[in-house]
DNA sequence: GGACTCATTGACTGACCAGTCAATCTACTC
DNA sequence: GAGTAGATTGACTGGTCAGTCAATGAGTCC
């Protein structure tokens, strides 16, 4: 808890909340958060049962942790796009590589995030809909911007135009997570291009 | 189970299976699968608890069967559209046109579907893979055609275009669910329109 | 009206699992 | 080396709930 402890922790032991999180992970992936046990977090850590409630207050806390975790970093990249002063369609590029190559740097995690937060509407999702739809704001803003400097057309609504786009973009990971799709760099790169291509194609005026 | 029963018992009876289907609806709607009780699909249809598994063999089975029933509706609407000798933007419009419209007709249905069945990639999902892979796949050939006629770019792999129309249509109903954009006849009608008119946009040659 | 079949009821059980807690260990301080 | 604080352990508990089943009801056929 206190800011001198913290690195002192780190340096000495490996640090047991990182190994339990990146635990969760990799069970939520293989399982679902619902059909794992606190136990198979547990054991895939290496560590006790209880030490997951030394560390988190409840299974929920351990999903939320990664979730949000994970949502900062992704609005922090959007903010930081925005602020540039690029093309839309550069931005809007920025953004589906940023999240494609998310999905190829750690597959599991976005898998965890997208199937059991984002999309789960009843669970999860509805408690994180403020941040989550943050992120649809700030791509609707782009969108207007676009709309402002005449590069877009304006009879699209940019939340329709935003929700479109990020949809796009979640399918390909669920047809990644779903094995429908290829996994190679090379398919990657062109689902980057892909996204943007199609996406920008249409709104484009 | 036999032909000549079944018109008699719904002649007489209030057909006490559907009675628990629709109730199924709105309850895993309200609650979602995970976190309903079958006692609480049972309590809304109004019959006893054990009348659900005299109709079917699990809570599973209950969600199994929605899906299926509405999944073989969608594929036949698919098929009949795709048969019709009709530009791809009309073929891609009707389909856009169909699920939008089941949404707004049965909004717990296709909440139901979305949340709990094509983007649980841990249970349903992974269960129903290969039914839902039929309608990507039909999509796919529907681009592909377009391709040989030059109507849309070679450029853009059919499997990632059809992932891309498909997800962005379940955005826009992912936005509706989560109460993110504003649901009036206007606006589903406009969103049929601007799903077409933005993917066909970016993949026309 | 007796016999049969299927529909319907709801109390009960057995398994499962999130979360608790008291005990033990480890490391640092004075 | 005694004292303290946090880390770590895992057996245990309490509640929940899917699925079972024996009993009862309702309709049909002869």
């Amino acid at each position: 808890m206190s800011a001198g402890r913290a690195p002192a922790q780190r340096a000495k032991a490996p640090d047991k909340r990182r190994l339990i999180l990146d635990a969760a992970v990799r069970v939520f992936a293989r399982q679902g958060f619902h059909a794992c046990r606190v136990s198979d977090i547990a054991d895939e850590a290496g560590v006790a049962y209880g030490l997951v409630y030394h560390y988190f207050a409840s299974k929920d806390e351990v999903l939320d942790t990664l979730f949000l975790e994970r949502w900062r970093v992704m609005l922090e990249l959007i903010r930081e796009v925005d602020a540039n002063a690029i093309p839309v369609r550069d931005k809007l590029g920025a953004i589906a590589s940023f999240i494609i190559d998310s999905y190829r740097h750690d597959p599991d995690l976005m898998k965890v995030i997208i199937v059991e937060v984002t999309r789960a509407a009843n669970s999860f999702g509805n408690t994180h809909i403020g941040t989550i739809r943050e992120a649809y704001d700030l791509i609707g803003g782009m969108i207007v911007e676009a709309q402002d400097d005449g590069v877009f057309k304006v009879e699209i609504e940019s939340r329709f135009a935003a929700m479109a786009f990020y949809g796009a973009i979640e399918q390909l990971l669920t047809g990644w997570i779903f094995d429908l799709l290829p996994q190679d760099d090379e398919y990657f790169e062109r689902a980057k291009w892909l996204v943007v291509e199609t996406v920008c194609g249409g709104l484009e005026a």
